[in-house]
DNA sequence: TGTATCCGATACGCATGTGTATCGTAGACG
DNA sequence: CGTCTACGATACACATGCGTATCGGATACA
């Protein structure tokens, strides 16, 4: 929320992302570390399944470094999760930020494909959020940072449907807010479905990608 | 698959639906009743998360009673899993069975809900399928089972969706088969994000027809 | 009534995991 | 160049959970 939190996970991420895993130093680099290796190992094992120990060993470090990290492997769940979900939350906006500018050559389409595009990694991303989205519906505290988070992306994906419907004089054939919701469920069913198929990060985006656009031609009628 | 396993699983159900819970003796009382408390404690605590001792607990036995009767943890949640899809496939094949006597008085709106409705006992199953779908996407058994329950599913509410379009002459702005994982998958994604947001198993019905009744009517067109 | 069998309870050994307390060392700083 | 500090490694105590081996008693049956 605040100024100086999305700072410093803008500065975690480019660790995690591997871009920059040389760019901090000493203890934010450990943390950097930890926390990628938190990701992996979530997505492979599941937050219970996880051990500590699995954990650090992947990260290459002992549970000494984990403790004078983090205090449990809730709080540091807690930090991943508000990492992943802001990084894709500001993924969102910059396409839909950068909008405008392009959208003159695109199709309503592509345009959609390359706002939600940004939304997801690859498959660990999917069971990642998976594993939020289980946990939320368990856990109080997991449960309000997840609504707040799926409702401001709504947000966006709104506001973007909406200036798309408006600028290419489209009739939806649902409410934008609705449509928006629609969009981003199929989406992530599409990906969903195809990581449970075992098909490739490309064939995953790539159905998703086709999904939501049938969805969307049947959502609007063009008023010709 | 095989005759004798339906009625096997169909013994199960009747105990663990609690509607005859007397009814099985001995050695299937026992199993019913694991069975049905592991249903629970897994929906709470997850699969890593339930220990067998809390299952055997909420259940009225101990370990001695489990191990007697399940060689794992992991052969009781593939049994469970099994029982909870057959019984949810019966549920929508009745329903689907059932469609022709009497659709003539039901709008297809209606007729839609009441096949899906019976595809949900409540919050648990939610819950429970989202543990299944996570684990599909990290278990080789685990996703062949999935896939298979998921396609066939699918595949009924297919014939039901085509057979109501002939029936209503409604053009399908869709192929029947894409509006049918369509609607399933709204359907389901209401009832999480119900879940997510506490909100009762009546509500989270309601919440599920709407937004099923929304999409039917954005995906059809009348040919009047 | 005696006995055989079945099934759930009890008890045990072992493995895994957590969190804390302590240690050792590399690097910062005077 | 010495000392202090920060941080990750190591060691420890304890809890939890699993699977097995054994026990005991209820029930069926002769």
């Amino acid at each position: 929320m605040s100024a100086d939190h999305d700072a410093a996970s803008r500065h975690i991420w480019q660790a995690i992302d591997g871009i920059a895993p040389e760019g901090a130093r000493g203890r934010e680099r450990t943390k950097a570390r930890l926390m990628r290796a938190a990701y992996e190992v979530f997505a492979e094992a599941g937050l219970d399944g996880a051990s500590v120990e699995a954990i650090c060993e992947r990260a290459g470090f002992t549970r000494g470094a984990f403790y004078s990290n983090f205090s449990t492997k809730e709080e540091l769940f807690f930090e991943l999760v508000r990492a992943v979900t802001d990084r894709k939350l500001e993924a969102v906006s910059d396409r839909v930020r950068g909008l405008r500018a392009e959208d003159a050559a695109l199709t309503p389409n592509e345009l959609v494909q390359s706002v939600l595009d940004g939304t997801v990694e690859g498959l660990l991303d999917v069971v990642l959020m998976s594993e939020i989205r289980l946990r939320a519906m368990r856990d109080d505290e997991a449960a309000r940072a997840y609504l707040a988070w799926a409702s401001s992306l709504v947000d966006r994906v709104e506001g973007m449907i909406e200036s798309l419907a408006t600028s290419y004089d489209l009739r939806l054939r649902l409410p934008a807010r609705d449509v928006a919701r629609l969009v981003l469920t199929v989406w992530e069913d599409a990906l969903i479905s195809a990581a449970i198929e075992r098909i490739d990060d490309d064939g995953m985006r790539r159905r998703a990608e086709s999904r939501t656009q049938q969805l969307a031609l049947a959502l609007v009628d063009t008023a010709s």
